[in-house]
DNA sequence: CAAATATAACAGTATTACTATCATATATTG
DNA sequence: CAATATATGATAGTAATACTGTTATATTTG
């Protein structure tokens, strides 16, 4: 996986940011560091100028990649999104079996997201922690349809696609393959959530984990051929 | 139920208010305004400043009140989940039959909110609106333990507990039943913004409600005795 | 080497999220 | 009824935020 991964990159909408981030050092350092921070101090307490500062850069330099933090986050979890994709699509690619398929692909979005060497400047287990603490505000704001419309989200709503095609394909007769697909994927960074936060709200613990839930759900709601 | 309600009070958190807003003229504008607004403009352009212009009040006063915009978010919410509890415990009391009981629940906490004149100033039909759009922002935050701590969520988790608890007395044997009550009431209020805003990723429209989603969810994944 | 481009440094603006002070209106109590 | 406490309003002020704009300097490219 490292090597094909290493050759591949994310395909990112280009109106999420002015300037590609990948095409120079000041952009990648830009992503980098703002994970790190993001993740560090919370998406309201961070700012473009605390960046400036943590990356030894200007605050108006930061400006000529994203517009403004709102597009930065649109950024860091469409790119984790597009990542999590490669990675459901790598993984399920040769199996013919559907349930195999489907479980396979279930594991991956509902695990505990490992360090990945391929993407050098990208923590990916930082990325998805601000994912689980903060993705739902890319999306709970007053512009969301027309950002919509703007093709902000496609990635995620490719991967909820996908899964639901799979969900098809196991149980054809299955009346709400989207809805139960949109719930795995929320429903897991909740999940994850709750687990370190209210973790009365949930049955998950250092024993059990989301994918197990979502596994048992799933199997529970779809006729297994 | 209007006649109960008219004399009934939500008890909420007296940590999370300065001064209890339900106890002058000026504390219900407050409530009853901030409510219209936030619903209108989104909890993110919505300010005390505003709001004090808008009801003919100082910014000053309203910070006798609430603290902060976030302290004010978290009340209102308390008070929908504190009432949302009412509607529950009430409709669910005298059912003897598990099945119907957990039905009667599931159905209240996943349709459609229609007008209640019993708390004549609190518009719920709006904040059910508003719980939809911001809920997940006043526990996204870098203090949700420490709040946590302080007891600002008690009316939601006792929610989330009480519904487990109707999972288990249908099937004792479900091995998630937390994780379950959890994933329905966070589930549905993102089926209701996907509904509206990413239909694609849900099979809920004008014909299908949530309410039929979980119904179905939760009779597929319990054995029901 | 010239020209274009990227970045840095600095200044400035409107708004936000408060805090503080003082005046006045209203309610309470002795 | 007078004294006093409490609630609200008016005004001002502060630090931080979220930008925009200008100019200088460094770096890249043709």
């Amino acid at each position: 996986m490292e090597r094909l991964m290493q050759s591949l990159r994310i395909g990112i909408n280009e109106k999420i940011y002015v300037k590609d981030p990948e095409s120079s050092d000041l952009g990648k350092r830009i992503v980098e560091q703002s994970i790190i921070m993001i993740n560090k101090m919370g998406f309201e307490s961070f700012t473009f100028r605390k960046l400036g500062e943590r990356i030894g850069s200007n605050e108006s330099s930061i400006y000529r990649y994203f517009e403004n933090k709102h597009k930065l986050l649109l950024y860091l979890t469409s790119w984790y999104w597009g990542w999590m994709e490669y990675k459901v699509v790598f993984a399920t690619n040769g199996i013919a079996n559907k349930v195999e398929k489907l479980e396979r692909a279930l594991e991956i979005l509902t695990q505990t997201v490992e360090k990945d060497i391929s993407f050098s400047h990208i923590d990916e287990v930082k990325l998805n922690e601000i994912v689980i603490n903060e993705y739902s505000k890319s999306y709970l704001t007053k512009v969301v349809d027309q950002e919509n419309k703007e093709g902000y989200f496609e990635i995620y709503k490719r991967l909820v696609q996908r899964l639901s095609d799979m969900i098809v394909e196991v149980d054809g007769e299955y009346p709400y393959p989207s809805s139960l697909a949109s719930s795995i994927l929320e429903g897991s960074l909740h999940q994850y959530f709750l687990k370190e936060h209210f973790p009365m709200l949930t049955d998950c613990d250092h024993n059990i984990t989301p994918t197990q839930y979502f596994m048992d759900l799933v199997s529970r709601t779809l006729n297994i051929a």
